[in-house]
DNA sequence: TGACTCTACGCAAACGTATGCTATAATTCG
DNA sequence: CGAATTATAGCATACGTTTGCGTAGAGTCA
């Protein structure tokens, strides 16, 4: 309206606002919108655009050149670039996931849930495969990679993440740990409680009439190692008998619990329930019982851990532990936010969050000439041979 | 060491210069070292920095200075900020992924993939998740919030995306989509070959017998769309009979198999070969109908389509069509890097690879007695009460 | 009317890199 | 031996923001 507002430029630095002026007339076709352009079109400054945009309410502007300076922006479609954001202010917005793998339905049903209540926060993830990095020298130029992003959550153990661990709190990123087994000191760790979980699953287990229990573990993972403990000790409350060969540790994945189940079944000395480190390997240890044409639950129960989705719909479907994911994320996400905005992560750096005994259909009565020594079902064709 | 470098800030430009060679002799601990530090400890300028550790080979620099360089980068454990060297270059190294749902173990596993290739190539990847968006305006954003990416991989059909891609593309950044039905003219598509895999799979349920098939679709989906199509090409092709109610269109997982497979097993008139659309669903359908005591596959048969890594410890393992996750993944990543530089999608914008067919145990010979009209199995105890 | 206080905004300096242009010394060439 | 060429490296600027500081103009008060 008031052509007035097209003041020419002032002397000094006559150049520069010409320049502008001139981009204020056609923007580059193609690229975004800057807040020049929004500046030039709007009659106001580029820091004016800036203050504005970024609703900053300790300084005041007119009633007037906010609405025009919005409405400019809006007409723009102008949004601030991250990027510049991102070098200038020290923040990117972005948080570094790194995680062993995504594979694994548990964990994506983490990444997921975490994800999506990092959106509503405002941030992206972007991803860090551990999974891809053999040896330490990529791991590390993997964590220096992640250095543009605010903070880090590292999900389960990686082996030998003392060093990435390390690099990562050099570069004063804030860091979260989830689903680790032993949290180390200094570092906030956000877990399930593996031991409430363990004892609701396997009390579940023992008031069923079970004794024999076998474990099969997925490696040497912090989390397996905490469930395995008390595995152990509940073996030790309970004086129920220990074998070694019914601690299996096989890999962490279907065909980890499959093998396990095998070399089980082909004990002459049987367990009547068999725990597994997590459902994956449940799945596996269900599927060669079934080969084998062992019936479950009614000659051997097995119990699975996580509580992901499709744990309903093996058949049987299994008994398992839920985790909370949604509550896991949120704590975990609240704190790492946190962090980032200069908190210190405190005295209470363990977050403990108790899961949900989800009891379904592989878990049953224990079978009945159970308490034969030697093994209960030596008349099982696959243990035949192992006889003699 | 020496306090003469503590001199409080001078005035015109001189400062700056100062400022620098203060900085020389000492970085600002807790942040990393930036070229200048290099730049000031090596003796030479930051551009000098700049252009050695780029690898420019254009630009010519005697052994010596380049060795120094070098050394002194090493010392410091310098390497680009990978923010302001997007600034400048226009290039962030980061590649979006939007995707439907991470937690579908097909799409985990080709993010898996996708991403450890990524990274080999020296990408990181930048997570979006559109099941999060319920309405557009917030979808909206979300892309516009991915714009410090290179370019960006939509993996399989968002709903309404028409205009999420015409943003991406207005944003002139590359972009490759996966996994989706009906390619669009002028995008790039990688998807696996619908058509050769369900021939595969149909003929193989074909010669084992059947003729009597039904389908289980999971929504919508270009895909399943795609595969419904060959489905129905292919029973028009071998003149076997089509019957609406053997057309189920369920949720996309287990679930969704679940619902359908009982409403097939209420019906009169069963179907001997059941094709689900995907291997969840066909987790789901598998669960449904040992749950109502048919055997699988005496009675009925189910395939799957994906080939994720747990279809084989389903009981019985499930026959599905094995997705070329690896090539696939290859190959959107090469096309979408070449675009990144400047190349153009080119005539051939649909990129089709051919997939496996695994048999395994959910699928055998037609039942005996299949040919009796409506209904081979009236003896079944659930179908009774449907009979009248 | 001058000093002073607000209000409302602009100026310009970072942030750390890439890169076009320029400057110097060494070398070659006519 | 002067001039042209080459090898080597520095200067300065741009990328698009945020933000400390400065200031013009309007109002207030003595």
């Amino acid at each position: 309206m008031h052509k007035i507002l097209l003041v020419p430029p002032l002397p000094t630095t006559a150049a520069r606002m010409d320049n502008r002026s001139s981009k204020k007339a056609r923007k580059n076709k193609g690229s975004r919108p800057t807040a020049r352009d929004v500046a030039g079109l709007a009659g106001v400054s580029q820091s004016t655009v800036s203050r504005i945009l970024s609703g900053d309410t300790s300084e005041f502007f007119s009633e007037k050149t906010r609405k025009r300076v919005l409405k400019v922006a809006a007409e723009l479609g102008y949004s601030p670039n991250p990027i510049a954001r991102a070098l200038r202010g020290k923040h990117t917005h972005l948080i570094g996931l790194i995680i062993r793998n995504i594979s694994d339905p548990f964990f994506a049903e983490l990444v997921s849930e975490i994800s999506i209540q990092a959106r509503e926060l405002g941030y992206q993830m972007v991803l860090g495969h551990a999974q891809s990095e053999p040896d330490q020298v990529l791991r590390m130029s993997h964590v220096l990679d992640t250095r543009h992003t605010d903070g880090v959550i590292i999900l389960g153990d990686l082996e030998d993440d003392k060093r990435a661990i390390q690099d990562i709190l050099d570069g004063n990123r804030a860091l979260v740990t989830m689903c680790r087994g032993q949290a180390q000191p200094g570092i906030l760790t956000v877990n399930v409680d593996n031991h409430a979980g363990m004892q609701d699953l396997l009390e579940h287990v023992r008031d069923l009439g079970h004794s024999r229990l076998a474990f099969i573990q997925g490696g040497g993972m912090g989390d397996f190692q905490v469930r395995r403990k008390e595995f152990i000790q509940f073996l030790d409350d309970n004086e129920f008998d220990f074998d070694p060969a019914w601690l299996i540790n096989e890999t962490d994945d279907c065909s980890g619990g499959y093998c396990a189940m095998q070399q089980l079944l082909g004990q002459p000395h049987r367990p009547t329930a068999v725990i597994a480190a997590d459902d994956l390997i449940a799945m596996g240890a269900l599927a060669a019982a079934l080969e084998a044409g062992v019936r479950v639950p009614e000659e051997i129960s097995i119990t699975g851990f996580d509580g992901i989705e499709m744990t309903r719909y093996m058949t049987p479907a299994l008994t398992t532990v839920r985790q909370p994911i949604d509550a896991m994320s949120r704590i975990a996400l609240a704190r790492l936010l946190d962090l980032i905005g200069g908190g210190s992560v405190g005295d209470q750096n363990l977050i403990l969050v108790r899961p949900e005994l989800v009891v379904r259909h592989s878990t049953g009565p224990v079978p009945m000439m159970t308490h034969s020594p030697g093994g209960g079902f030596a008349d099982q064709a696959i243990q035949a041979d192992q006889q003699v």
